[in-house]
DNA sequence: GACTATGTATAACC
DNA sequence: GGTTATACATAGTC
């Protein structure tokens, strides 16, 4: 019977090398399996980063990556628009002032990037570009389509209702419509698409590109 | 004494709102806590973005979120620009022009355009915003997305086959297994994005991005 | 890479 | 939000 076990209480960086790049693996998979888990259980959307001291990337996401991430972007794109319009005269808009050159080529290239990301995402929504896919985005993407094809379904008979029944009936059809669409409601465009349309300061085109 | 216990091995979402709610709060915590302990134990860096069933984001890293993210995305540029199928010549590019103001704008014009085709795509792809589309288009779209699967499918027995390799294919196994996508089609969008691409690469994307 | 003693996280209860 | 019984993660050893 050996005396294993593991006594540290301390969190501090392990010394030596070998033990530090094997604890890396292991903690690393626990933390990636927690994380999905969680995701599951709580019905949750979880992305993680993780680079070893050995610059190695690792990365896990209950949806895809870029989804999480691009979400990310919406969500402090907003919290950026509130912070920087803070001011009491808030509602009165500025001139759209014209960006520097500076700026619109930072949007374009955080375009760039996002049309890369969303282009990954069609395809492998295609069943193309599935390279470097692990078993369990599979099983995720399989699983997202699925539920894709279940809404066109659901959709398709709506249109064909649609069309063998009176116009009286066209507002019920279009609610139910409606609440086809549950998770994303806000599916227009990206943060940076809009961060174009509304022409915003440089100050805030530097948040954005704080990616 | 009660019976207080985490008895239940199944992964499932939890069914009931509030307690999954609470469950959430104690998860994240839990998976914040043990990312911060792994980082300093491994001397990693990690980051986590944690999207709540009801939309609210909460983020953990260890040296900042931005640091990481920028990381990221160097290396998945360097991955897209690594399996890209270069020309020779490509290598020795133009020392990038300078665009002026109202090309750069067209540029971004186009890639948002560009953006939000891509981002109705993807929806439609997800069995969203179907609005609109006559129903000879959502057959369409549903032969599309069977064929997705199929190729699903069959890289998902590929994958599996590959997990039962013999050891020698162990580490890119791992790999594969920690969700590493080791490497990245690079699909330029299209020929318009390509043209930026070139365009901006050195000047914009490397140095105003750090991608 | 497997084992296991111990530490840690957490789900159900208060 | 605190407690606790149990499940889970992991550090050290082989």
């Amino acid at each position: 019977m050996v005396m294993t076990c593991p006594r540290r209480t301390k969190i501090e960086k392990i010394e030596h090398l070998s033990s530090r790049q094997v604890t890396f693996s292991k903690r690393r998979k626990g933390l990636f399996n927690k994380a999905g888990k969680f995701s599951v259980r709580c019905g949750a959307e979880i992305a993680v980063i993780v680079f070893s001291n050995t610059k190695k990337m690792y990365q896990f996401s209950s949806p895809s990556m870029e989804h999480i991430l691009s979400r990310r972007n919406r969500v402090m794109k907003e919290r950026a628009g509130g912070s920087v319009m803070e001011s009491p005269e808030k509602k009165s808009q500025h001139e759209a002032p014209s960006l520097s050159s500076d700026s619109l080529s930072a949007i374009a290239a955080v375009l760039q990037e996002e049309n890369r990301a969303l282009n990954l995402d069609g395809s492998r929504l295609k069943g193309l570009e599935l390279d470097g896919m692990s078993l369990r985005e599979l099983n995720e993407l399989e699983k997202q389509i699925r539920e894709g094809i279940e809404s066109i379904e659901k959709r398709k008979i709506d249109v064909e209702n649609y069309y063998q029944q009176p116009v009286y009936m066209l507002e019920d059809s279009d609610r139910l419509d409606g609440n086809t669409s549950n998770f994303f409601s806000g599916t227009s465009s990206s943060a940076i698409s809009d961060c174009i349309e509304s022409e915003l300061s440089k100050q805030f085109v530097d948040t954005c590109l704080h990616l």
